[in-house]
DNA sequence: GTCTATATCTTGATAGAC
DNA sequence: GTCTATCAAGATATAGAC
């Protein structure tokens, strides 16, 4: 058995857990080693041997995040033949990360907020994962055309980011609102609109 | 004449700017007195005496910015009749604030995003701006189906937020992007979309 | 209304014992 | 790999002179 995926995780990940829901909450300004230490039951000292600086973490948090989401791409693509039925999984992801979550941010939105904060290495990292989204979603939306599946004017391209756009904005904008059930809305309209 | 708008900025006036394009740039989490003090020109202590907590100025920098948009919100419909002109311009007070800022977030939607790091008071007056925005477009969406100006399905309401939410995520996916016109790029997008 | 000075706390980070 | 102890810097905020 390669993987060990049933024993408890490693402090590494531990922090690395800490990290990422701290982040989605207050974002990269609003967490401190001190906040990860109350969170894992480690002293601020031990989380710098597992990273060094806090950019070493916030680059880590970013790849791990990535290559998860890298990984329901993936996944969806097996699953579903269709680009309408892959679009729409892809909205449940937002959907379920906001919703179960008690309203929390996409990790790379609220970074991409704060990307004037950012140290050069994080930025990079979080370039990557906005690049294969988009790339990804144009991809969808270009089969989506040829199969007459989904409905829209214009550059492929263009669409996938403006969806991708729309439900950034949505997590961003139902916080405001303290809305639930905020992004799940937004996705079911996006998707109507498509499906004109 | 009634307004001095000649005369130089109040050292009140100054301290709101500096924290604004502070926000803008690094978050409520990203900026200190300190930063403020450098940008105006005045000891730490002075801006104590006009905003005595982070949270009092946080709320007088919302405020404003809400009463500039509601000014340019009445500014648009006394200057366009027709809902598509109106949206047209409401999208460039997205560019515009983008584009010329060298990618300058929304203020609110920087704050929205670290909603959970703010007061109840800051997040009070955070709620008024989009209450007050979506409330806007969904009156003009009204119309633009009235009046056969604008193409969309489902309920104008869902329909004001989706684009409320695109324009947000837009300048967010931008910042990430490096994109100087991708708010323009979006904008576009979308009234095609609703212009189909 | 602005200043100097200071208080108090928190930050990211390091040294060195175990 | 985790701990105690400590550091220097930066944070918000206050006291009191001018």
């Amino acid at each position: 058995m390669p993987t060990d995926s049933h024993i408890s995780a490693s402090t590494r990940d531990k922090i690395l857990n800490a990290a990422e829901n701290l982040i989605k909450s207050f974002g990269y300004n609003g967490f401190s080693y001190e906040d990860i230490s109350k969170s894992v039951g480690i002293k601020k000292s031990s989380i710098h041997h597992h990273f060094s600086t806090k950019s070493e973490l916030g680059v880590a948090v970013v790849q791990r995040y990535s290559e998860r989401s890298q990984e329901k791409l993936e996944l969806i693509e097996s699953n579903y033949s269709s680009p309408k039925a892959c679009l729409k999984a892809y909205v449940e992801i937002f959907v379920a990360a906001y919703d179960n979550n008690s309203q929390e941010l996409c990790l790379c939105g609220i970074l991409a907020a704060e990307s004037k904060s950012l140290s050069q290495e994080v930025f990079i990292e979080l370039q990557k994962f906005f690049t294969m989204n988009s790339n990804w979603l144009t991809s969808i939306f270009k089969q989506g055309k040829n199969l007459k599946e989904l409905t829209y004017v214009g550059d492929a391209r263009d669409q996938a980011l403006a969806f991708l756009s729309s439900l950034e904005g949505a997590m961003v904008v139902g916080k405001a609102f303290k809305s639930p059930d905020f992004v799940k809305k937004i996705g079911a309209t996006l998707m109507k609109d498509l499906l004109q």
